[in-house]
DNA sequence: ATCATATTGTAGCCAAGACTACATTTTGAC
DNA sequence: GTCAAAATGTAGTCTTGGCTACAATATGAT
């Protein structure tokens, strides 16, 4: 997850059959439990009132202490703040990145029913799919749903 | 990665505004590489006759050392055979994977080209997207894509 | 005010995926 | 055939994300 040497993209392929890159998705990996929590975060403050970590776990379907010591790991990304036995907020980063992933969802969802993709199925691919969408890609989704309203 | 008890998605939010079920995804996550691992060798022995560890680590942009590490994985997992100094190669269950990453990943690629989505984001994105695409909705994919010949 | 219960926190463990550094084996040039 | 270079393999370390088990703190009932 620390990319240290990322120059190996460098020289691409050039030439067999379906040359791909990958690295990028490498990268991104790390990146999405961040959204998926920071996601739910916003979620439970703004209907609950509090972001609790046994909700949080609950609803990621992981152990406390996991939820736990993720949130950590958003407090050292600036993402988060969280005082002992206190519930945990979002900072403005954090706040900002809630609602980039939230426009996104919602984006991948509609595609998705637009492809005639079930409801049920849309909201639970989304969640993964969504965090390796590029932003050109989520314009050009945001451009065929217009197009085709 | 060892998802001991996976038993607390019993009870799903049935509150919240949005509740997403997650879970699925993390366990997922294990998969992708994996996949991507077994459509490089499989591209590799097509194009070049043998698939070397030092190719498959360029080509991924990891070292030749987690390169190794990752195919011992894949022996493990029944996906590949390797030899000292002998190259790699799959598997029956490798090559039935390899050939289902195949289609699914082409048929994400048409998809978000269908939409307006440029050749090099579509591919680029499609890398990461395509672990994620459940069987309905590869399906509504497909569909849609003949529907619109 | 006390005490059981729920929540939160801590510690310690594990596997995956990544790295660097070093050792070994092959290969190719000569 | 030798020997340098390339490829391969091994060892050791790190972070992430996950777990269980245990400790500490709050909360709510009585």
């Amino acid at each position: 997850m620390h990319p240290v040497g990322k120059g190996l993209m460098a020289r691409l392929p050039a030439e067999g059959t379906q040359a791909r890159r990958f690295g990028k998705t490498r990268s991104a990996q790390s990146t999405a439990l961040h959204e998926d929590y920071v996601e739910l975060i916003a979620d439970l403050l703004e209907g609950e009132g509090e972001a609790r970590p046994t909700d949080i776990a609950r609803r990621l379907g992981v152990s406390h202490a996991t939820a736990i010591k993720t949130i950590a790991r958003l407090k050292r990304a600036g993402l988060a703040t969280a005082r002992p036995y206190r519930g945990v907020f979002l900072t403005e980063k954090g706040r900002a990145l809630a609602e980039r992933v939230r426009l996104r969802h919602r984006l991948v969802v509609d595609v998705l029913r637009a492809l005639g993709v079930a409801s049920e199925a849309a909201e639970a691919d989304a969640e993964g799919i969504e965090h390796y969408v590029s932003e050109h890609t989520l314009k050009a989704f945001a451009q065929f749903l217009k197009s085709r309203a």
